[in-house]
DNA sequence: GTCTATAATTAGATAGAC
DNA sequence: GTCTATCTAATTATAGAC
């Protein structure tokens, strides 16, 4: 089970560095220390790996959603706590968020996998909202309209400055991308 | 020289729907109705080829981007129009904007298009943050505190709804995730 | 400029031994 | 669960005729 998880990690980081069409079993073999034909045991094919991927990617991202709302009971360290979180996964302008390295690929998506995209934006898209209607409510983010919509504008913004400082292999552009709604959190 | 237009313009396509390693020469070949071995003819490697679409994709779209000004006044519209653009770049949800699609690769990117990737992306902020500027200062955009953070926020967010709704297949995210913009435009 | 032919490499995947 | 060995198909790229 061990393997499973180390095949999990390296798939993860190649994917979210290149694309799911920038790796192959050949360089995960090579980054676990298994043989190619190995890792089909644990995924016998690609798009099983790349189905296990965003599951376990989703798992691990709403639980830290939660986690963030536990710990803080305004709207506004919320956001924080959630911009925080995308600029981590930044991992210094190296990587980009798991589903934007999935929105591309020679095959296409699978099904699956598209239900599972789109589930992602849904349920981060309905955090964010309760957050916006909390910070309004309490006052900790200013200028707050509609809930709802900021909360999709938030979303969008936070995947296009992951998206920028990708492209420039520099966090400090995820920081002026996010600057603005920043100066709206008390 | 037609054939090399018509090559610029399905590889394009190409790469904005599936990605850079999401479509080989004997795509483009069938496409263009050549062989594939005569594409090397007018590019050499596909690295070529990559830097010739986001330096035509680059020139095109500030080109678009002055007739906009020209073409309007206040902010607020230059806004409207550049909004608008970047939705009619979706193609109804089917592609992404060059720019994104070529942010993972196999190969990483080659230094000639990092480049031209992040002119394109200081070259679109500039542009609106003057936008920005002139819409605080005619009124056609309402609540500009700083108009170099609110570009580059902006840049972000429409780069991120492309994905989002690229994601979904659908221009409707698209939509809902830049509708509190839109709402600050008179 | 386009073709045929081919090279050299890599991709994802399978069979069957241990 | 991991291995060796193998398969089929696809990849970018080149040489040289027309």
């Amino acid at each position: 089970m061990d393997t499973k998880v180390a095949l999990l990690d390296c798939a993860e980081a190649a994917l979210r560095e290149r694309g799911y069409d920038g790796f192959s079993y050949a360089d995960l073999a090579e980054a676990v220390g298994i043989r190619k034909a190995s890792i089909h045991h644990h995924f016998p094919t690609k798009a099983d790996l790349g189905l296990a991927l965003i599951e376990r990617y989703s798992h691990t991202f709403f639980a830290k959603l939660d986690e963030i709302a536990v710990r803080n009971p305004t709207g506004g360290a919320r956001l924080k706590g959630y911009i925080a979180a995308c600029r981590s996964a930044l991992d210094e302008g190296r990587k980009l968020c798991l589903c934007i390295a999935l929105c591309t690929g020679r095959d296409g998506l699978s099904p699956p996998v598209l239900v599972k995209l789109d589930a992602f934006h849904v349920t981060v898209a309905n955090w964010l909202t309760e957050a916006f209607a909390a910070g309004a409510a309490d006052g900790s983010i200013i200028l707050v309209t509609d809930p709802v919509a900021e909360a999709h504008a938030c979303l969008a913004q936070m995947e296009g400055a992951q998206l920028i400082a990708r492209a420039a292999v520099d966090v400090g552009r995820f920081d002026s991308a996010t600057a603005a709604l920043s100066e709206r959190l008390l």
